[in-house]
DNA sequence: TAGCAATTGTCTCACGTTGTCATAAGCGGA
DNA sequence: TCCGCTTATGACAACGTGAGACAATTGCTA
């Protein structure tokens, strides 16, 4: 910590000498009652068995409900809680579901992912144990031996954009989150980015858009084919021909610090006979991109050109301007549906594909 | 005894040929082997004592070199973890420290914070158990229970933005993150907002700025005040005269959605005698939203004024074009240190402020 | 008075690990 | 042969919880 200064006035250095003189006083905490460790102390507080204390705590009917009273006053009081250990040890079960989020954390809205699984594990009683680690290096495997450790019942690995993993089995069940493996050997739950693109293109078309052009990701990546494919489709839905319409706008590999091609892209379509009415990223941020090098144009996006995307991401597509009319992806309901799998266990191989939702703004 | 009748003699041959069969169904997974549940069980498959594993688990020197490969070799094979359940019962230490991230995950950078602590709490064999959890509502009550029954060590309590909390001492040792309390109960890290727009500000006048304007944060907000401080301290130590070079920028109050007020006052500015040189702005997104501002002014940031900031948020601040030259906030240093508190302990009170470095790219 | 239900308590065990203490084997010296 | 010592290993208890078996007590009814 060499940036730190401190403060705490002129008890610093006698603060630090009488240290362990200090930690004394630490339990004088006046607002709440010290913490009690074990249902033997409730029962002699409440000056009645063990057994009961448990009876109590594990909901036996067979307690007389002014003794109950007695106990749960006495618990709400010291605010115990029974010892996780002590109870994963006894029942066998840990109750811990692991999350592996590889790289996942960097991005605002694959935090949705943690959310929804967080929330549906507290629903259903159970531990979330969450990792933020990087696929291949120690942190993999740290957390790999800690939720050893606890025991955990199931893992969830959630990548952070829509990939092929290769994960080996091992004694806990694996449910894959924005990722999949293609031996099948997990189950598996992704954004269904084919209807995404089909969904997002049939709006396009039936608003009167008619020479669309998208500018997708890097072709190395599994929503670059997919959206593809949905983008043709729903254009030949609404009758119309656009597999001549698409263009590869992002120049890095997968995983390396974006590198946009849309300056070149751009210039070339907008040079063209036919000048495109709307300009489809592959992401949202391609798509600020795009409004800067729109406006270098001097073009404004949702008037002299319409805009949409994919994403919905916090806080950018809502602060451009105009806000960024987008087909949000559905991490917070594929984090649910993932701690679901992992919890109620999931067929072998089992894909869940989930709809995304169109976010109408104004560059649309 | 049963240890031994298992050990000796004929019955030998036969638990092994039934152990293999016995296992052979159950763990179907080729590539790694069936983790093992006790040490009890490495003990039987070494034919030593189950002390003898422990000794070999916890490093004591006190073991023939012949048996602990032996022992160990067994490990390896079986992928074995020791029960933190029961080496929490054993030892009447969890080793847990808590995280509450209390909304903090739903912004990039501020997952720096969590990467900080956790990788001191790996480094330091800690576990941290992370919870995003919203201050007031059922997330942060169910967060203390579940941290209560593993008998955390101590806490980290985690706010989104710097700010003022009240957090009730309990019997566990709290650390707030990027937050503070008033009362001096509690040990704090937080970011030297002073010290950054100090060292800002004394750049921008190296740079031959004269004329800046800073569109502070909201008035309410705890870094408005400081880096407003900062400011014209900075700019009388280079000779200058800057308090009148202030304005409120954002008009929600803290935490709402935000609404800036950036249009009206750079109209106003820039319509007045003497026109700013550069723009400072309290956060990144105030600074993108400015730059939209000025685009559509006529102006470009960088060319026509400078723009720089206070965040460096991911990616927003790398994709503005151009780049936006801003005080980055040491998020992930601040989560190293709380850790660090939160493991060794802290003086009550003790307050950390941890200083940010500047991030050069085109818009200063 | 016996019989019964409701309530509470006693006692025991098991979970996996590790600290304490005890035991066993080997070996040199008296 | 015995002692003292080192080296290596094993037996056992205890952490907090939860469950079963069963006894004890009270109050009520047949």
């Amino acid at each position: 910590m060499p940036q730190a200064s401190e403060e705490g006035g002129a008890a610093k250095g006698v603060a630090v000498a009488l240290g362990l003189v200090i930690v004394a006083p630490i339990g004088n905490c006046p607002t709440k009652a010290i913490a009690l460790s074990t249902q033997r102390e409730i029962a002699r507080r409440a000056k009645t068995s063990l057994k009961t204390v448990s009876r109590v705590i594990n909901r036996d009917p067979l307690v007389n409900a002014e003794t109950r009273a007695r106990i749960e006053a006495i618990i709400a009081e010291t605010g115990y809680e029974p010892s996780q250990a002590a109870r994963m040890m006894r029942s066998q079960r840990s109750n811990v579901i692991g999350f592996l989020a590889d790289g996942v954390a960097t991005t605002t809205s694959s935090i949705d992912l943690v959310r929804g699984a967080q929330d549906v594990a507290w629903e259903r009683g159970k531990q979330m144990m969450l990792f933020n680690i990087e696929r291949g290096t120690q942190s993999a495997d740290m957390a790999d031996s800690q939720l050893a450790a606890f025991r955990a019942e199931a893992i969830i690995y959630a990548a952070i954009f829509h990939q092929e993993v290769d994960i080996a089995p091992t004694g806990v069940p694996h449910v894959l989150l924005n990722c999949f493996d293609k031996s099948g050997r997990h189950a598996a739950v992704v954004p269904d980015d084919y209807q995404l693109a089909f969904e997002l293109t049939r709006i396009i078309y039936e608003r009167g858009y008619r020479r669309p052009v998208f500018l997708n990701l890097g072709t190395d990546i599994v929503a670059s084919h997919l959206r593809g494919k949905g983008f043709v489709d729903a254009a030949r839905a609404a009758g119309y021909e656009a597999s001549g319409r698409m263009h590869t706008a992002v120049l890095s590999p997968a995983g390396a610090p974006t590198k946009f091609g849309t300056r070149a892209i751009l210039a070339e379509v907008l040079g063209a006979d036919e000048k495109p009415d709307l300009i489809l990223c592959g992401q949202d941020i391609m798509a600020m991109n795009v409004y800067f090098e729109l406006g270098e144009l001097g073009l404004k996006p949702g008037r002299d050109i319409a805009v949409a995307s994919f994403d919905n991401l916090d806080p950018i597509a809502g602060l451009l301007q105009p806000g960024l009319s987008t087909m949000e992806l559905p991490y917070y309901d594929m984090g649910r549906a993932a701690m679901t799998l992992a919890i109620d266990g999931a067929k072998e191989g089992q894909t869940l594909r989930l709809k995304g939702k169109f976010i109408e703004r104004h560059s649309l």
